[in-house]
DNA sequence: CGTATGATGTGAACTATGTTTACTAATACA
DNA sequence: TGTATTAGTAAACATAGTTCACATCATACG
């Protein structure tokens, strides 16, 4: 793990180049990532950073990544920051943080969850490691509504418990694979939450909601509560 | 709206070009229009389009124009063809095809509600009939659910009812901007749905979402019964 | 019927882009 | 100090959107 002065600044270089590919997808959309423009921003000529990145591809790969790992960073990070002993509260700050660090770092989150950029392939390996890190965003949330169905501060309503058989045997399937300790339900519960707190973003990020609803924050943080009550929450707010 | 033969022609070949345009997105990606690419399949040369479309921009203007209009047409279609007089089956019905048209016409959804295609800048005018056409694409799904409200074939529990101000304020104030004949109930309910479908069409189209549920078409058909459930369907499946 | 007009198309040119190649300048290490 | 590696450049190639000058040809009019 010895780092020579030049691997050094070899890694400075390759942080700077990403900085300024952020600050120009920031400023012209995720899909506008030119190298000659980041050469232009950090006086270099775009050949130069090919010494750091293979390719445009590459880039961008290493772009998602971070993005993907710091959104995960930010979900345990307010997953930790909650009230240890209430799961409940947990589950609320994971969702809340999941729409705070969305409108925080849009275009973050568009490299992730939005459309592909034009002209990227990925390659399987870097699929894996999304995959990965997709799952690991969602670990505390998961982990947060399997304790509050145990500690009976959910009490889940008998559709989601005895879930038909064509919904429960994917989702069996599934916990095995990764050797989850949670129930069916929990799993279903989480996709259900997911699903509903992504709508949201993508459409407030779309410029969609805000129009109708005003402000999405209440909107969204009112969505959040009534979740935890359809989940059977047995704890009135 | 007597065409004359020149015009007629001028029309069609305006269409030709949509359609190797969406041909190329389907193959490439929603960002990869390329107006070269689009001449040399219909055997013209670049410059020769621009008796058609002033600019790249305008032919991605037309494209997100008809694709808002098929979707509208698609759901509108889906309520049409829905038992008229159980409410009910109409909402289903809707909230089923806004997500089979998605996965139908990936590309043209994409276009919709997908990241903004680099460079491509929408004018004012533009955005405010995207809008309408947006609106016109849930205006079955909020009359179906309104009728349903008024039947009494939904029963929407207290919380829907008695919504806090903060988030029954803004609803109020868009529905009289609008002049829609609807509670803020129901406006809130539709909201609930739409956020809750989009998501797990976002979600399935990137990819999430298949390989954790399996078979996305049936967890879909489900999540949308137990919507209406939530909602305080006093009628079980 | 012949002619002028306007629509339709082409090819060359301009500025961009990602990428490769050949070359130079600087640095680190023996 | 000498040498091998690294960091950077300039030139070149193919791609793109767009503009311009020009040719062609069907239509409309005198």
């Amino acid at each position: 793990m010895t780092q020579t002065r030049r691997e050094r600044l070899h890694d400075t270089t390759r942080e700077e180049i990403k900085d300024a590919a952020r600050a120009q997808m920031t400023k012209e959309g995720t899909a506008a990532v030119s190298l000659r423009a980041i050469a232009r921003a950090i006086g270099m000529t775009a050949p130069a950073l090919y010494r750091y990145y293979s390719s445009r591809d590459e880039l961008i790969t290493a772009l998602i990544l971070d993005a993907f790992n710091a959104l995960a960073d930010a979900m345990l990070n307010a997953y930790d920051h909650a009230p240890a002993n209430n799961p409940l509260d947990q589950m609320k700050a994971v969702m809340i943080e999941y729409r705070a660090w969305a409108v925080a770092h849009r275009v973050d989150f568009q490299l992730i969850y939005g459309n592909p950029i034009p002209d990227y392939h990925q390659t399987p390996e870097v699929s894996a490691l999304t995959a990965l890190a997709s799952a690991r965003s969602f670990e505390p949330l998961v982990r947060a509504t399997e304790t509050a169905i145990r500690m009976e501060l959910i009490v889940p309503p008998d559709e989601y418990v005895n879930l038909p058989a064509e919904i429960l045997n994917p989702l069996k399937t599934q916990i095995e694979r990764y050797g989850y300790d949670i129930s069916p339900t929990t799993f279903y519960l989480v996709i259900m939450a997911w699903g509903h707190g992504h709508g949201l973003i993508m459409l407030e990020l779309d410029g969609h909601l805000q129009p109708i609803v005003g402000d999405v924050t209440t909107l969204y943080a009112h969505r959040v509560n009534d979740l935890l009550r359809q989940m059977g929450s047995t704890v009135r707010e």
